[in-house]
DNA sequence: TAGCAAAATGATATTGCGTCTCAATCTCGC
DNA sequence: GCGAGATTGAGACGCAATATCATTTTGCTA
């Protein structure tokens, strides 16, 4: 799907702000463009770090309540990898159906739509007596960097490699 | 699938210890034993409080290394809820297939099998350039409860007992 | 059996992430 | 301009998990 301008994507926001009778405030906007810029998924305190670094200005807790805000419109999705993160995911404005394969060495996250996979979800999630949301499913999988590292020779640049890979927040 | 004895379960263990030249001391026994006698998925947390009533001790140190251990050995794994939660499965040793639904309202966890959607699991895993893992996929859903109890004239009520509901530990 | 080294334990400190609190500030409508 | 309600930000707080480290236990060997 083509993806929304940034602009289209604040006034998506001010309009969700203002049908609940909150204000589009500086900060709120400053943190909505912060997340909707690029297309990565983020931690909140990297998003705080990320502000900080910039221009503009706003409290951890004025983050953390704006998040929530975002979530409960649905322009923003958490997802959760294992160990007990939590992600957020702005990429659902592009693609509504997408998917998560999370990679169990190192955590990074491929996403990926399939539509047989959402029927057969829906089917699973009724024949449980449950009802489907829109909310994303996930699948783990290897991405085989490790594998691949494990090969080379020198097991000592592989296990530092694999270090920094696992670092990488992806 | 049958589910094995405690007392197979316990040598399994002990035979993963004693493979990587550990010990399965009175600790870990006991905390091994707490696991897997009942087939409920847990919090580390609630482990250690449940150790605590009991009548054999191990610190929080201990029980988390344990954890850990068991993770490793394969018999226990590790399943991610929404909200940053960590809980453990030990029941992969009966069936080490299934998956895990889970509502996103009260985080209940159903469990199911489902070969078709595993087969789906594996190809689209493989397409994105991943190797498949024995690891399990997870579905969210509405369990509907909380529709249900909107319908209730008292809605002060169904929003307690919404509360209660969003507490229990499922 | 005594003694040693490695493994294991447990009390405690520390970290990381998220939430809560509350006084100060801002904004909108009157 | 005024007042009510919304918003903010600094810091306190809570909780789960990890790290540290002195002490204890264990298995091995002389």
């Amino acid at each position: 799907m083509d993806q929304p301008s940034l602009k289209a994507v604040l006034g998506q926001a001010q309009a969700f702000f203002a049908s609940k009778g909150l204000r589009f405030t500086k900060q709120r906007e400053a943190v909505t463009t912060l997340i909707f810029r690029t297309h990565e998924h983020f931690r909140p305190e990297e998003l705080c770090e990320r502000l900080r670094k910039s221009d503009s200005s706003a409290s951890r807790a004025t983050i953390y309540r704006t998040i929530l805000h975002l979530v409960e419109s649905g322009m923003l999705r958490e997802i959760s990898l294992g160990g007990g993160e939590r992600l957020y995911d702005p990429n659902f404005l592009q693609s509504p159906h997408h998917n998560h394969l999370v990679c169990v060495d190192c955590r990074k996250i491929m996403e990926f739509e399939d539509p047989n996979l959402d029927i057969m979800q829906n089917c699973i999630t009724r024949r449980m007596g449950f009802s489907p949301t829109e909310k994303a499913l996930r699948i783990e999988g290897r991405c085989d960097m490790l594998r691949l590292l494990g090969n080379c020779k020198n097991f000592k640049a592989a296990a530092k490699l694999s270090q920094r890979f696992k670092k990488k927040k992806v």
